[in-house]
DNA sequence: TATTGTTATACTCTATAACTATA
DNA sequence: TATAGTTATAGAGTATAACAATA
């Protein structure tokens, strides 16, 4: 019977998790598109880029952004289409790409800060600090099983 | 000095927040896919209908999966195509359709079914039932006030 | 006239596989 | 041979706008 309960609480915690989740980034998505033309991928592209000192591979952004290279070579080619960003070859191997931010991108990206800012603050304005440090705790928790069946299931998909 | 700290643990926390959701919500969908064949929205889909005594319209749908009518639509062809559900008109009221699942659907379900126990328990291994009252108290927070942004940019982009 | 649902269209994001260029 | 990145291709998911059918 208690193994019971056990079971209903954590899947209706991760179903909450997974609603609440879903809700968030739906938010997120639609007030940074609304206020800055901008998706949350390019955003985190351009912060990711600021936060290198102002370069940076595509190699570094896959890992940056825990997915493929060549779903880096997507976003950064819309990118340029919508001039935020520009490339060019490291002449010293150029086998590397240096992407970096244009004029305009610099400018997008301020705009966009604050507004981030906006969203951050109308998601957390409802917890206390206390509760943030305990939704933390369990939040590292969470995503290290996660990264763990992650790589279990790669591992898996290994021939 | 407060109050730039606390800005700085609800970014964190936040941030936090959305690099766990990410990172779960892949673990899932690999895994589901790998063992089931199945996105999590075909899943949530099937689960709609069976916890619907088995029927169920796509506005409903709607409401369940928290989007818009036309994306039904979409998700509802590829699991016709794919011979999971079935439509007919409700003939009462041929504005309504009635949504099924087929024996494969049921079948497919079924077996779906533990993995997604599966990948909820691997997630949530890492964190006590304790720990896991105090997440949802948290997470009914953010979700409301994500909930709150969510209905004010929609009013805001009304004409 | 209101409601249910679909169609047309386009864009973002992700994934597999094969490829080029450089070292 | 290994590494960095791209291309080709496909599919899922979502959004806007216009539309058809039914009540």
């Amino acid at each position: 019977m208690i193994d019971v309960d056990h079971e209903d609480t954590i899947l209706r915690s991760f179903i909450l998790f997974v609603q609440t989740a879903y809700t968030i980034l739906k938010y997120a998505d639609a007030h940074l598109y609304r206020k800055a033309r901008l998706s949350i991928s390019k955003l985190v592209v351009m912060r990711a880029i600021a936060s290198n000192n102002g370069v940076i591979t595509p190699s570094e952004l896959a890992e940056w952004t825990q997915t493929e290279r060549h779903n880096i070579t997507t976003v950064v080619e819309r990118m340029k289409r919508d001039g935020l960003i520009r490339t060019e070859r490291n002449p010293r191997d150029r086998r590397f790409v240096n992407v970096s931010l244009t004029d305009k991108g610099r400018e997008v990206l301020m705009q966009a800060m604050p507004v981030a800012r906006e969203i951050v603050d109308q998601v957390m304005s409802s917890i206390s600090e206390d509760d943030a440090v305990l939704l933390e705790k369990s939040l590292s928790a969470l995503r290290q099983s996660a990264h763990q069946g992650l790589e279990h299931v790669a591992k898996r998909s290994q021939p």
